[in-house]
DNA sequence: TTAATTTTCGACTTAGCATTCGAATATTAA
DNA sequence: TTAATATTCGAATGCTAAGTCGAAAATTAA
């Protein structure tokens, strides 16, 4: 009576649909230059179809995040659970991020870089990212503790490992995959493991 | 019979004092979401006379960049032009760059943070910070020549360093200034010299 | 003082675009 | 088939904000 399963699944379809649209104008507009013209056109549904699937623009803009970063922290969450040491769990992490990056090169670009674009406050997608970060700086911390990394400030090392992954992943002129050789050989050349000395 | 030296300056003050406010705006509201209306109200004119100054809000907003790039590249260049080794002066550009930070924060934040919300092709300001980052990564790569710095792919290196000098510079709760030994400390945990093993 | 010039500004015009409406078309279930 | 429900869409609506106008006020120069 109500809505059969088969029709769920054709909606939610239709929506990626719309999201893929979307993703597309967004990157090349931004978000106050994206219109829903161009949205609709870009994904195939007439203008007003947009609304019968969201409320409104913001909401088909932080759909697309919240999707994104929700499949990212799911990706991540085994790795972390996890039971090795916190170097070898924080290489995994970066290893997994990378897998991330190079299915989807256009939502993870706009997942790092559309934050900036927000104004308004407190999103359900912030939770992911904060989780994530948060769970990364944890992992440098207590690695630091265990002498598993140089003793430097956590907040710095994040940053820098940050400016350097992304460097990697996303400005990468290479075509394969980054490999478990590329970040070990990151976290050696950079982060001298204190150990190894 | 034109105008005078005085009229001249004092034209010049109003321009900045708009270009004060705008960033003000700019900062909180973006490029479209930020109104002539409220740069108008936020530096004390009406919003006509923002027209007599600028052309149009997209004038307004390269204008803070193009002055800002300007002013931190020419801060740069005596340091650059120094002959010291590739990596003392990349430590003094570094100290320099941090310098304008402290002065400035929120016009730095600005500078680093707004092109990525441009659509709009070819800006001026463009020049000054590809010459900066060029520089940067020259000495980056002299350096490495030099034997002065790891052998690692300098985009890499750079992407790191930024990261990490970001990190330093912006996101630091201290509020002392930037010391050169805090750079040393920087280049020299995580950037080791070779030299010195 | 007075005429030219510069500066200021609120009201107005206008274009673009998010959102809504209402009618059509398709699908489902009986 | 047929009525209910789901989906689609272009046209109409309404609002927001960039940019313009024309008149005033202030400043300058004589």
């Amino acid at each position: 009576m109500p809505v059969s399963q088969r029709q769920l699944e054709e909606r939610q379809m239709r929506q990626d649909r719309i999201l893929t649209g979307a993703l597309e104008v967004f990157k090349s507009k931004g978000l106050e230059g994206a219109t829903m013209e161009e949205i609709a056109s870009e994904s195939g549904f007439g203008k007003a179809t947009l609304y019968y699937y969201f409320h409104s623009k913001e909401e088909v803009f932080a759909a697309i995040l919240e999707n994104g970063w929700k499949d990212l922290w799911a990706s991540l969450e085994p790795v972390i659970a996890g039971d090795e040491s916190p170097r070898k769990t924080f290489s995994n992490v970066l290893l997994k991020i990378a897998e991330n990056a190079r299915n989807r090169p256009g939502l993870f670009e706009f997942l790092f870089n559309a934050p900036k674009v927000i104004t308004f406050e407190e999103q359900p997608w912030k939770r992911y990212q904060n989780r994530m970060y948060g769970t990364i700086q944890g992992l440098l911390d207590d690695g630091i503790k265990a002498g598993e990394f140089p003793n430097i400030n956590p907040q710095l090392l994040f940053k820098a490992m940050g400016g350097l992954f992304m460097g990697l992943v996303l400005m990468g002129d290479r075509k394969e995959p980054v490999s478990e050789k590329d970040v070990e050989e990151l976290l050696n050349q950079l982060i001298t493991d204190p150990t190894q000395k």
